[in-house]
Parts: structure tokens; C-alpha cells; sequence
DNA sequence: TGACAATGTTACCGATCTGTAACATCTACC
DNA sequence: GGTAGATGTTACAGATCGGTAACATTGTCA
């Protein structure tokens, strides 16, 4: 009920939210639909009429959340143009908002984590996704003029990672909310060794 | 079965290796009591009879994790005594193995994923180990003479918790092999910031 | 008002999962 | 060898979950 208020009028799109949002809270294999259903003052067979399977709607989800992980990333490039640094610490600064957002679109790691092991449809997708968004920010830290692109790359996804399990279990008292001064430092540190 | 041929002779021992393996693999709610009895040679009832439920098990494989960690950390101040620069040079080196290796007891920061957002009996246990660490590594930090030992720590237990996330997620390509490298770098840099 | 599409409601099926009961089998120890 | 305790086997109860069928209700537009 808290989700449809706030939500659009239609049910297709309160079942989205509401699914990302409990999605997040209690993982994929952690909720139901029909709490998904419910969660979206919505029931079970129109959820069913919309999404042919669970599967169907997880797929959905984070579908919806690449589309804004592009935006995330187009607005980055959009508002600094031709300067690689301020892209590069606005990533940083913005990527510590999302984190400790309540509504962060961090379900694409999470989703990551949940389908290994596991013949999930979505997991492709998910995979393929990170090694892009993993190879646009080499560029970007190599345009920045970083030395090593690959190895900044790999602890900016290490802290962003940790930082999203980090802020799920242990919340604003745990380390997630010191994650950009980390990452700031960690970044400078990555600019002072530029050949 | 592959469990059992390595494995000690008790059901017991055999029960609690099988579901730390398990619960790792698929996640405390992603595997059942009676995969985990099979996968140790075992059966369900034999396993219901030594752990009066399936909370009672995951309760029992986190504090056998949280042995290990205690040997771990232990051995750790055991090999370089009076000689706190190398202890933390030590423990980066050691986390790096742990979180690269099949079996790990990185088990106790999974479950605290799993288990936020429910009432889970174990919750509480882990939390207050997480900040028993936590509080132990600031001092050996502090004693290696960084000067801002929280902040370090802060880092380091987000490159930890995402080398994990991802060494499961996205295995021997992931950025996850760079631990060592990374977290060695983070601590030189905060080596360098001493007052 | 009438008609059609979208949505809600209820009930159910089959599978899976936790947990238990009853009984059979094995193993250690005297 | 015999007995007690630990273990294995089978079956089942109760709950939950994904998914479907049939029917009732609402909203929309002509």
C-alpha cells in the first residue's frame, strides 16, 4: 500500500515498483508475488496478465533499471563535457548518492550475486551489462589521464560493490556512507601515479 | 556425496561442512534441508535430530565461521608479534586468499545480507562479531601508525565485502583477483597520510 | 445506456519446503 | 551374542509459492 500512493495510477507500473523495491529488500528468491501484488495495491492474476512468470517480471525490473543506469551515466557525460577529471569525481559523487539512496538502482549487482549458480534468463543480460558499463569507465579513467585504468576500474567496482552490501546489512551506521571520500582518495591516489 | 569422501565420519561434522558449502553456494533460503542431508550422506531426519530446526543449523555453521575467523586473526597476530605494519600487511594477504578461495568463511558478512530484513535468531550474532572485527582492525591500524586507522578500515571492509560479492558473481574475471593489489595500494596511501 | 477491455476476487492445482512420526537397520560396547 | 543408542528409510502433515481457471466488478468510450 505505501508504494501505490506515491506510485502511477496504472497497475503495470505499481507492480514494477513495487517489485523492485522488495526486491531489493529481501532478494529475488526472498519474496512472493503475491506480497509483490499486494505491495502494488494490486492482485495476483492482473500481475500474472502483465508478466507472463516471475521470471518474466524480475527480467522487467532490471530492465527498467538499465534504462536509468543509462541516464545515470548520459547525464554525467552531458553536464561536464570534454573534461574527463570532473566526469570522473562527478561519477564518484553520484555513484555515493545512489548507493545510499533508499531507491537506488543498485539491483543490477544484486541481481548479479542472486542468479549465479543459477539458469536464470536474466543473468546474461546482467553480465553483459557490467562488463559494459565496467569498459566505458576504463575509457573514461584512461581520457582522465589515469595510469592504470583497468586496476582503478577494479577497486571503483570493489568499493561500489562493497559499499551497496555494506549499506543493505549494516546501513547509515556502517561504512557505505564514508564511500566517496574513499573513493576520492582512492581515485587521487590512481591520478598521482599517472606516467 | 563429494562432500562425504573428504569429509569426518560423523554425521554431524558432515551436516554443518555440507551446509556451510551449500549455504554459500545458492544462499540460506536458495538451498533446502534435504539437499544439504544428501549432499551429506546423510538424511533429513539424522540432520533434524542433531539441529532442532534449520535456523538451529545456519545458527551453528556461522559460529563454526566465526571459529575460524578467530584462529585466523589469532595466527595472524602470532606470526609477527610486536610488529603491527606487517600484521596489516599480513591480513591483506590472507583476506585475499580467503575470499579467492572455493571455501571461504566469508559466510558470516553473506549471511548478514541474508538475514537483514528478517528476524532471523543469528542476526544479532553476526552484527556484533562484524563490529568486534571492526573495532579490532581500527586498533591494529591505529598501532601501524595510520592516522586516520577508522576511515582505512572503512575501506577495507568495503573492498573486502565487494571482492566477495564479486568473486561470486563474476568468478576468476572478476575484479576480485586484484584484491591484494588494491587493498595494498589503499594502505600504503593511508600510510602516507600519517601525522 | 450499452459494450468491451482492464482489473479484482476466489478458489484451486502441483510442486517444494520445513518438520515429524513410525519403523527398520546398523554399530559400538559389555 | 545381545542390548542400547545412533542412524537410515519411508511416509506424511502443514505451510508456502508459482501459476491458472472461472467469474465478478470497474472504468472507458461510443
Amino acid at each position: 500500500m505505501t508504494a501505490a500512493v506515491k506510485c502511477p495510477p496504472r497497475p503495470r507500473e505499481r507492480i514494477i515498483d513495487a517489485a523492485r523495491d522488495l526486491f531489493r529488500k529481501h532478494g529475488i528468491k526472498g519474496i512472493g508475488v503475491d506480497a509483490i501484488a499486494e505491495a502494488a495495491d494490486s492482485n495476483k492474476m492482473t500481475l500474472y496478465r502483465h508478466f507472463g512468470s516471475k521470471d518474466d517480471l524480475v527480467f522487467v525490473c532490471l530492465q527498467e533499471a538499465a534504462a536509468e543506469a543509462e541516464a545515470f551515466w548520459n547525464d554525467i557525460k552531458k553536464t561536464n563535457p570534454d573534461d574527463p577529471k570532473a566526469q570522473l569525481n562527478d561519477w564518484v559523487r553520484r555513484a555515493g548518492d545512489f548507493i545510499t539512496m533508499e531507491h537506488c538502482n543498485c539491483e543490477l549487482l544484486d541481481a548479479a550475486a542472486q542468479l549465479v549458480e543459477s539458469d536464470h534468463p536474466a543473468r546474461r543480460f546482467v553480465e553483459d551489462l557490467r562488463a559494459l558499463y565496467m569498459k566505458r569507465l576504463v575509457e573514461l579513467c584512461r581520457e582522465a589521464g589515469v595510469g592504470d585504468a583497468e586496476l582503478l576500474v577494479d577497486a571503483l567496482s570493489l568499493l561500489v560493490e562493497g559499499a551497496r552490501c555494506n549499506w543493505r546489512s549494516a546501513g547509515q551506521k556502517g561504512a557505505a556512507t564514508r564511500f566517496v571520500p574513499i573513493a576520492q582518495m582512492v581515485v587521487a591516489d590512481f591520478m598521482q601515479h599517472t606516467a
